[in-house]
RNA sequence: GGGCGCUUAGCUCAGCUGGUUCAGAGCGUCUGCCUUACAAGCAGAGGGUCGGCGGUUCGAAUCCGUCAGCGCCCACCA
């Protein structure tokens, strides 16, 4: 193996070992007698490439997944995509713009063909990337959420939650993205804060002139009176939708707008005379206490609407123009006319005046520049009540465990206060929703069937009266399709075909998966809902933990964007660092649910470390084997770290179980370089040219592999590599069918007396450095005493010691250093600086006599000695006769050193 | 406006139910080394009154209160 290069190359190995793999069919899982282990991955939008989110979040998963193969468990990784309904949709309909085609003009085959050829082009890409990384997916399995199975599953789900009367039509204020001209559930917009305007505008009193304003001169009031008339003063953010105003609306315990109770007032610039009407809803504190009311566009105003009875103006069109109702700007868009209105107000002079504001404003969470407008429209609902009441057992009870567990309360929050689903969305790429119009006049009501084919609508509207002839060609499918998550939130169960086919052999098996990983982003989106799902199709959870990853932000922490360029290409630092690096690199500042502030050069140290392991590989596969004693160091090393490596193993196992990978990984990491490089291969290792006995060798072979499987969840091609290289392999054979090593046990003693054997060991190379003895130059090691430490070949091995000699009294030339309560010393001859020694001595002199001070006021302190446990008590003491014993050791060097 | 969380070394973080794994880790920094596995490295060193104040306690990074700063989620005040 001498020829190996000194440095790692990924780029040679890599794609090698996935083509195995796969070749190998070692990411396939069937079920069998095995537990099964089994994770579904949010499946990334279908059109999507591959970003940072997506690396850390399924490198956490393909750890997963790898550690549970190598705990004999059946593991299985599902992968898959979703249709991305709303995302790709606007995708298409951006392609098909540039090609000079809009949407409207095609029917809706023609734009579903063309929907499927971009999904056939550019889909699947992401899937790819993925390999890249490494992951283990089972690729046989791949899904989407809209084939032929997951979309069966999502029209059977719609027919039994409808027929379970949990799913409604009803018309409703709902968030409308006029850019996507679709609705969108409360969840789908996000609110941000923005700078406005507070419009204040005049709303003349209309019956002035005829029926003069009677003031009832009650003490507080404020009335407006300019040479035109009395007027009310009303504060908007949204002068735009003043045409829609058909109220006013005062509070009626508010004294201040008392003048203007039961009359009438003219809605500015549109000239519409609407009532004064009186609601406690108003608030007497913001503007002027006078609130325009226009149902038709606000959430609020339309619940006044109904309780006051008012007109509905709707004045808006689909796509965010003023409609023909508006009467005036039609045609122009929201925005626009704001300004135009605020200057025609202004030049009217009906707005009193304009502040600055700040207010919040929604937001479509796909269209982030386009503002949500509320708008009143006929959907589909689902009703949430039953659904949040299934959801929260289990989560409140332990049986799904959240990790970080602070999302408990997030999720209890969420179900408590939940409002109904709003599930059908105005866009043709998704699943069409199952419902049939029967024909009616266009003054009846609408009536419908919901039915999973067209031929099931028709016998079902036979039943109906009146229809009892109804044909096929009479009936008209709802246009809409069903929101994204409608279809994701039964992935766990549509994945096995537990919807279609309940009760299958595979459904049975892989039902409930083991771990969900996913971004605390969407956690009502998806992670609540395949709760739901799940304890109404399955009458289990969907699966028994969830970890949150964190969100992947640059260095300063600004959130990784496109726009803002800040995010790198996870394709190009896999080629510059290699998959392992990249995953090593991606971990190491990634604890569960903390967001990770990404940096390039934590793939730098996780190329480095590869670069590590590849270079022990080499040392130990250079040696040249001799069947000659096994020394006494090597005795030593092989048994310590066989206690160092069952500790970790411990270790790991149990970080693991919490979920605290990066801490694993550390715990790995420390474990290969400091222990095995720096410690274990220092001590085994031959003498130049000699060589190493076979007991030595053979063991430290075995602790490689060992090291190597621990390793290869976290990295797997370079452990792959090696891992074929420690013995022949068979054919076919691999890391990733090998069993991780069983954590034996620990010899306690063991490893203290080698700590301490570490720290003479260091103690000597510090004194080397600070005097400049090179390491070639052996020296005698004084025990002040008598040598307690059983390592003693050890360090002579490690710190070149030929001579480990018990005295009484030190040299007068030696450097000292304690170990315990032990001296050491090193001979120096003439080599030593007397003044320096002693300063040395006493800044330590100076240091123990205070710690011993400090405990001597603790154990005088009567309380202490009384109230305190006596393990801390006698603990205590025990320090004090240290400290002491120091002290009195370092008295003597220096008396010594002064003579 | 509610709710949750955070503040520990230059950076990123760990420190569970208060006391020998309590002041830690990784990276960075500094010093000395091109020592034949590795300079993508080796050896060694320095670095924090645990955000401020107050309280409980024999004892507080850890528990309580309060203030300050930061972050996230939820909410219909125009």
């Amino acid at each position: 193996m001498n020829e190996l290069a000194t440095k790692y190359d990924p780029s040679e190995v890599e794609d090698k070992w996935y083509k195995f793999w796969e070749e190998h069919n070692l990411f396939q899982s069937v079920p069998d007698s095995r537990e099964p282990y089994t994770i579904v991955i949010p499946p990334p939008n279908v059109t999507g490439v591959l970003h940072m989110g997506h690396m850390l979040n399924n490198t956490i998963q393909d750890i997963l997944i790898r550690r549970a193969r190598l705990e004999g468990k059946n593991a299985l990784w599902v992968p898959g995509t979703d249709h991305a309904s709303i995302a790709t949709e606007a995708k298409v309909v951006n392609r098909l713009a540039e090609k000079g085609i809009k949407k409207r003009d095609l029917t809706r085959e023609e734009f579903l063909k063309y929907a499927w050829d971009w999904t056939h082009e550019h889909g699947g890409i992401i899937l790819k990337q993925l390999r890249r990384l490494g992951a283990s997916c089972d690729w046989s399995r791949t899904a989407f959420t809209m084939d032929d199975k997951r979309s069966e599953s999502v029209l059977r789900v719609f027919c039994d939650l409808y027929d379970k009367g949990l799913i409604y039509r009803g018309l409703r204020m709902v968030n409308w993205d006029p850019k996507a001209q679709t609705v969108l559930s409360t969840e789908e917009v996000i609110y941000r804060d923005e700078k406005s305007k507070l419009y204040h505008l005049k709303y003349y009193v209309a019956d002035a002139d005829t029926n003069p304003v009677v003031l009832s001169g009650e003490e507080g009031e404020v009335v407006h009176k300019d040479e035109k008339g009395y007027y009310a003063i009303v504060a908007t953010t949204r002068p735009e939708t003043i045409m829609g105003d058909t109220a006013m609306c005062i509070n009626p315990k508010d004294v201040k707008n008392h003048w203007l109770k039961g009359h009438k007032v003219i809605v500015p610039l549109v000239g519409r005379v609407v009532p004064v009407i009186e609601d406690r809803y108003v608030d007497i504190e913001f503007g002027t206490g006078c609130l325009k009311v226009t149902p038709a566009h606000d959430v609020n105003d339309y619940a006044l609407g109904k309780t006051h009875n008012l007109d509905t103006i709707d004045i808006f069109n689909p796509d965010g123009t003023l409609s023909e109702a508006a009467g005036l700007y039609v045609g122009k868009d929201r925005m626009e006319v704001r300004k135009l209105i605020a200057a025609d107000l202004a030049a009217a002079g009906l707005m009193d005046h304009v502040e600055d504001y700040e207010n919040k404003v929604g937001y479509s969470e796909r269209n982030q520049d386009t503002a949500v407008e509320p708008r009143l429209c006929k959907q589909w609902f689902l009703s949430m009540k039953h659904f949040a009441d299934i959801a929260l057992p289990p989560v409140l009870n332990g049986e799904i465990k959240f990790y970080p567990a602070k999302y408990v309360t997030t999720y209890r929050n969420w179900l408590e206060n939940i409002q109904d689903w709003c599930i059908s969305r105005q866009l043709w790429w998704g699943h069409r929703i199952p419902a049939y119009f029967l024909p009616t006049a266009e003054s009846e009501e609408e009536k419908y069937v919901v039915a999973l084919s067209a031929e099931e609508a028709v016998e079902k509207a036979r039943k109906i009266e009146g229809y009892e002839n109804v044909t096929a060609e009479q009936l008209t499918r709802d246009e809409d399709a069903l929101d994204t998550w409608f279809s994701s939130w039964l992935w766990p169960i549509s994945l096995f075909d537990g919807i279609n086919n309940p009760g299958n052999e595979e459904i049975k098996y892989y039902y409930p998966t083991c771990d969900l990983v996913t971004g605390p982003d969407i956690i009502f989106f998806w992670v609540a809902r395949m709760i739901m799902a799940g304890e109404e199709y399955m009458h289990d959870v969907p699966f028994r933990n969830v970890y949150f990853t964190g969100i992947v932000r640059d260095e300063i922490g600004r959130k990784m964007s496109k726009s803002l360029g800040n995010s790198p290409d996870p394709i190009a630092l896999i080629d510059k660092y290699g998959a392992d690096g990249v995953r090593m690199g991606m971990l190491l500042a990634a604890p569960a649910g903390n967001d990770i502030l990404f940096k390039e050069d934590l793939c730098e140290q996780g190329r480095n470390f590869n670069n590590k392991i590849w270079n022990a590989f080499r040392l130990v596969k250079g040696w040249e084997i001799a069947d000659i004693e096994q020394p006494e160091y090597a005795k030593i090393a092989v048994n310590w770290f066989e206690s160092t490596l069952n500790a970790t193993l411990a270790e790991v196992k149990d970080l693991f179980g919490k979920f605290r990978l990066s801490e694993a990984l550390m715990a790995v990491y420390k474990l290969f370089w400091d222990e095995f490089s720096s410690w274990y291969l220092e001590m085994v290792k031959p003498a130049y040219q000699q060589p190493i006995d076979r007991c030595t060798y053979e063991a430290t072979l075995g602790f490689f592999d060992a090291l190597l499987r621990l390793l290869h969840p976290f990295m797997p091609f370079i452990t792959e590599e090696l891992w074929q290289h420690i013995s022949e392999r068979k054919d076919g054979e691999s890391i990733m069918r090998a069993l991780l090593p069983e954590a034996g046990a620990v010899d306690a003693g063991v490893l203290v007396a080698m700590t301490e054997a570490k720290e003479i060991v260091a103690g000597v190379r510090t004194v080397r450095l600070q005097k400049n003895i090179a390491n070639k130059n052996a020296l005698t090691l004084q025990v002040i005493g008598k040598m307690a430490n059983p390592f003693g070949a050890v360090i002579s091995k490690l710190a070149n010691i030929d001579e480990i000699a018990d005295v009484e009294a030190k040299d007068a030339t030696a450097a000292a250093f304690l170990v315990g309560t032990t001296e050491y010393a090193v001979p120096l001859g003439n080599n030593i600086n007397v003044e320096e020694e002693l300063k040395k001595l006493e800044a330590d002199l100076k240091y123990y006599e205070g710690f011993k001070a400090s405990i001597e006021k603790k154990l005088s302190n009567e309380r202490f000695v009384s109230k305190a446990p006596e393990a801390v008590v006698a603990g205590e003491r025990k320090k004090l006769a240290d400290a002491e014993s120091k002290i009195s050791t370092l008295r003597d060097s220096i008396a010594a050193l002064s003579k």
